[in-house]
DNA sequence: CTTACGGCCTGGGTGC
DNA sequence: TGCACCCAGGCCGTAA
């Protein structure tokens, strides 16, 4: 599932083919995912590719209409007028394609570029979105979301977890605190500083936020370096998997060994999601409401209404 | 106001 | 072999 590390690599994966291109023509299947459709097809012919950015997990292509003059060096972002977004979702994947190769299942969007080739999105569960933002919009969109996980300082940090009586996971999840974690990244960075998923951010001692930027940080640095976490079926923009997987410490890590002291891991549900931790390295807030353990059984669950 | 939680979307994998 | 159900991330409505 694309958190900030797979983003990031595709991102840059991009890179290497959108910038200066421009889009012909936008073909789209099943297009329930995307904010408005028609606005799709209606807006991008035309316009050329300045840059490729990410945004938390959104892929952020930068479109300008004015081509050519305002693309010598494309990191003046104020020069596009149109930013075509896209968040993977759980299973979104964008490549550059030749039209020849063959087409993916569940791929729903063609946008075809003036070099022959075409972008497309593939997305399984068509838990991705699209949207198209204005220049003058996105610095809107921006501010509706959290610093970015990978550039946050040690200082703000701190000072929104702090802030916070919710627990440090939901914390970290939390996109308008905090942009690009998600449930692997969350698990990993809290495991390598110690912190029970649990506990209170506004709890958390000094120390312990200051080791939890660190992982955090170092945690993501080293997943990009790796292209990224390929645990379901990730692939990057040039269709190749990531190896992060293997460095994982905790995430689907249930009932094997912590790699610094031998406890099996243990997971338990935190904010709603699977949180992966190892009760001695990270030792469980004191006296809260004991969360309950998941049965290793299918629990029973009845629908609404019945 | 902030936080917590259940439900919803979807379909591949799993376990019976 | 078939099939019910679990689960994932983000978002939204509702409740405390």
């Amino acid at each position: 599932m694309p958190e900030l590390p797979e983003v990031e690599t595709v991102v840059r994966g991009l890179r290497a083919s959108l910038p200066g291109r421009r889009f012909v023509s936008v073909r789209l299947g099943k297009s329930d995912f995307i904010d408005d459709p028609a606005a799709l097809g209606e807006h991008l012919p035309g316009r050329q590719v300045l840059a490729v950015e990410r945004i938390g997990k959104f892929i952020c292509v930068q479109l300008t209409r004015h081509g050519g003059q305002a693309l010598q060096r494309s990191q003046d972002a104020s020069a596009a007028d149109l930013h075509f977004l896209i968040h993977l979702g759980m299973t979104g994947r964008l490549a550059v394609r030749s039209p020849a190769e063959p087409v993916a299942p569940h791929t729903h969007g063609f946008f075809e570029l003036d070099d022959g080739n075409e972008l497309r999105y593939t997305d399984i569960r068509r838990f991705g979105r699209m949207l198209l933002v204005t220049g003058d919009a996105l610095p809107a969109f921006q501010a509706r979301l959290g610093a970015d996980a990978l550039f946050v300082s040690a200082r703000q940090f701190a000072e929104q977890v702090q802030g916070r009586r919710a627990r440090i996971k939901a914390f970290l999840l939390d996109q308008k605190a905090l942009r690009g974690m998600g449930n692997i990244y969350a698990d990993e960075s809290l495991w390598r500083a110690r912190i029970h998923p649990a506990r209170l951010a506004a709890n958390l001692g000094a120390d312990e936020i200051a080791r939890l930027h660190q992982a955090m940080r170092q945690v993501l640095r080293a997943a990009i370096k790796l292209g990224g976490s390929s645990i379901s079926d990730f692939l990057d923009a040039e269709g190749k998997r990531g190896s992060y997987q293997v460095r994982h410490r905790v995430y689907d890590r249930e009932g094997e060994k912590c790699f610094r002291c031998g406890t099996p891991i243990e997971r338990i549900i935190v904010a709603g999601r699977s949180s992966h931790f190892c009760p001695n390295c990270q030792r469980a807030p004191r006296a809260r409401k004991p969360r309950k353990r998941i049965a290793a059984r299918k629990s029973v669950r009845r629908r609404s209404g019945s």
